[in-house]
DNA sequence: ACAAAAGTGTTTGGAATACACCCATGC
DNA sequence: GCATGGGTGTATTCCAAACACTTTTGT
């Protein structure tokens, strides 16, 4: 049997949805993470994960309860991208769209991936598939966004796993920022936000020096936040 | 006769309105445009113009029609601040507000504020009214993205009139950042820029030595950004 | 002549940049 | 011992900040 149509109002009304952006990053790459869509419209292409708002929450906690539906990611860092409302966005009719991008430590949902969701996959954000809807757009707004926020604001440590080298943080914003950065210099800026905890802990079988460990201290960025220190890289 | 509630969907959707910021800079003050309401709920009460999304227009579009409807406003410089998505923050029930923020040349709208808009008001973004809604919040979160948005894109000439002298350009500066300012090493952090086209003009009849007018070069700007140009003040 | 704002130049310190070599480790 | 990346110091350049006096105009 058909569902009736029992919400009715005066006026027309858009459907509200939510789309994630999820970056990871691993070792040499700026990674998204897609859904592949199992109805139409744009059955069996790749999204990103989102879905309808419900009317006892937030699109906040909309764009997170999705996110977990879909992929099993939770407790992460989530922003407000942009509210997306084009007219022939989505075939299905009027659909204005809240878009939240996140950062997470890929290789915490790598394994996530297979299970929760199963049509959830990692996808390098250079040579990613053709997206539905305008996800494209939504997509390149977000790494636009990443790309300018990531230099005065230090958001790039939700990318890396708790411990990290220099090395590992260089490349990341090397990635991101798509430029390269002299090592020594970076070290020094880097070392100067007074930001990152050293560990007693270093690389092992590598067939090199072997690099310190360090860690975010997150307790002092907030601190400073709060002070209104700047971050600028 | 009771309008009927025609427009009827499977699941139950949010109303979706926009609310505008549009500020004004007079010699001493930064201002925010208010209207104040007709209707319940808060009748008598300020808030922001704004208003339901038509389901042929973008959130953009529908913002810039209010303003002009409300304000008599138009053809003006806006942007997407956030989506306030509170589900308490209209009593009339869920209610998504896209709000945009917009700088507007003030003198350029005080005459229509009695005219299209009877009941449009400027007032000083620090001795305001109480406002309806959460507009005091979104004005708050407008005036934090002013400030900081000002340091890095030359948006601040939208607020002055065509010509106008160094002075009030950092006067401006001055109010919006809330802070004092050097004004020599202003003068040249502006003019470093390049982004000013000196006018064949001065100040008369001022009881000191008369200040040259200027310009604001968007078409310089416009080419410079596409570039990637900073303009970090 | 004086009040009031316009307009300008120089010095100083600190940050950004550019650059080259030694160190530890596994093979 | 050699290949590989880790790790560091210094010289130079440029920008930001601090600061005070002269100029023009109306009254």
């Amino acid at each position: 049997m058909e569902k009736e149509n029992k919400y009715c109002y005066k006026y027309p009304r858009p459907a509200v949805t939510t789309d994630c952006i999820i970056f990871g990053f691993d070792e040499s790459d700026l990674k998204v993470l897609l859904i592949e869509r199992g109805i139409e419209p744009f059955k069996g292409k790749w999204a990103l994960p989102g879905g309808f708002v419900h009317m006892d929450e937030t699109t906040e906690e909309g764009a997170k309860r999705e996110l977990f539906e879909e992929t099993g990611i939770k407790d992460v860092y989530i922003e407000q991208l942009f509210t997306f409302s084009d007219l022939e966005r989505d075939p299905r009719g009027r659909v204005i769209s809240v878009a939240y991008f996140s950062l997470v430590q890929l290789n915490k949902y790598e394994a996530k991936a297979g299970d929760d969701a199963k049509r959830a996959k990692w996808f390098s954000v250079k040579n990613g598939p053709s997206l539905a809807f305008d996800h494209e757009k939504i997509l390149r707004m977000a790494l636009y966004r990443l790309k300018g926020k990531i230099r005065y604001q230090p958001i790039g440590f939700e990318l890396l796993s708790e411990k990290f080298t220099f090395t590992e943080l260089q490349h990341l914003y090397e990635v991101i920022l798509e430029m390269s950065i002299d090592k020594r210099n970076f070290r020094k800026k880097i070392q100067k936000m007074d930001l990152l905890i050293e560990l007693d802990e270093k690389q092992e079988n590598v067939a090199h020096k072997a690099a310190k460990y360090y860690k975010f201290n997150k307790t002092k960025y907030e601190e400073l936040s709060l002070k209104g220190f700047n971050f600028e890289i």
